[in-house]
DNA sequence: TTTGTAATGTAAGCCAGCTTACAGTAAGTT
DNA sequence: AACTTACTGTAAGCTGGCTTACATTACAAA
């Protein structure tokens, strides 16, 4: 839950440290503080975070089977499946058996999610004017540029590592 | 573990969905991938990542109260209580009773635990030079400023929250 | 001094992530 | 048809986060 805050820059040389490094913590402050926000404004309802995940893919998804929502929500199968479990218990969620194929289980929303969809779009909406209050479209743009830099950077040292293992 | 992925932007006014949306993913996926790529550095050292960020801390700490280190990590008691007890099986931290105070204990590195710092700064300043790649200097700067100001937003409405709660 | 308040660490129990292992089913190969 | 391979969801058990409740100890105030 504290992204960067992970790498320790305290023994690092100077310049790394009062230069490059702080953005680091700052991307893993950003993020976890989005969360945060979010997640306090959500809460009243009475979900979790893992679980309005769930509900919001499956409004788009729709019917789909468990193993497709975990690979969409990057989670794996057994955290979903308990996940379910779970939204099944409060019902906002079911479950019935795929008739093409006997191992599938199909999920879907049940009536009583919707009105929770509605409510979590208007926060989303509040939270993200918020937090760009007073940047410029320019910034933005400019952000996004150098996020996108840095993203593209992580995707090559990943896959640099799935080679090593393969 | 999914930052900003959280917020479904599907049902959101087309303006706000592609154009200020796709930072706030950005930046989730930017903090997730690089906490991935250096958890699976250190992995091979048998440490998690929840147990390593004690140890860095520990390390500039050294000789504090659980509950001092507990604030330090933004972690509650209970969950760093668990944590000391599976690093003191594992022979890299130890515990002994505050002279000064019979309810506090004081928590301390061993000396089996200083090769693994090593080894992480060692690790932690490759992944920050990869992550960097092909970025300059300025643009650094810039993306520290844009992000700081949606970190004081942020923080704006963290402290509105808690009045509210008050 | 006693009494009330506050702080320290622990216990218990929930949620959510993971991996490994498995039973059941599907589907392609021989 | 039989075999092999691959996929689906679940079980079990670990880590790590949280909250609530608690016994112990410290300390300030009456």
């Amino acid at each position: 839950m504290h992204p960067f805050n992970n790498i320790d820059t305290s023994t690092l040389p100077p310049n790394r440290q009062s230069q490059i490094d702080p953005v680091g913590y700052l991307i893993g402050d950003v993020s976890r503080m989005i969360r945060t926000v979010y997640d306090r404004r959500v809460e009243p309802m009475g979900l979790t975070r893992a679980q309005w995940r769930v509900i919001t893919r499956l409004n788009r998804l729709e019917n789909c089977t468990q193993t497709e929502l975990a690979t969409e929500l990057e989670i794996e199968k057994p955290t979903l499946g308990k996940l379910i479990e779970r939204l099944e218990a409060k019902g906002w969620v079911g479950r019935r058996s795929d008739p093409c194929d006997a191992r599938s289980k199909i999920v879907y929303l049940t009536s009583a999610a919707l009105p929770l969809l509605q409510a979590m779009h208007n926060e989303a909406e509040e939270v993200v004017t918020g937090i760009f209050a007073g940047v410029s479209a320019e910034e933005v743009k400019r952000l996004y540029a150098i996020l996108d830099h840095i993203k593209s950077n992580l995707s090559i040292m990943l896959d640099e590592h799935h080679k090593v293992e393969a």
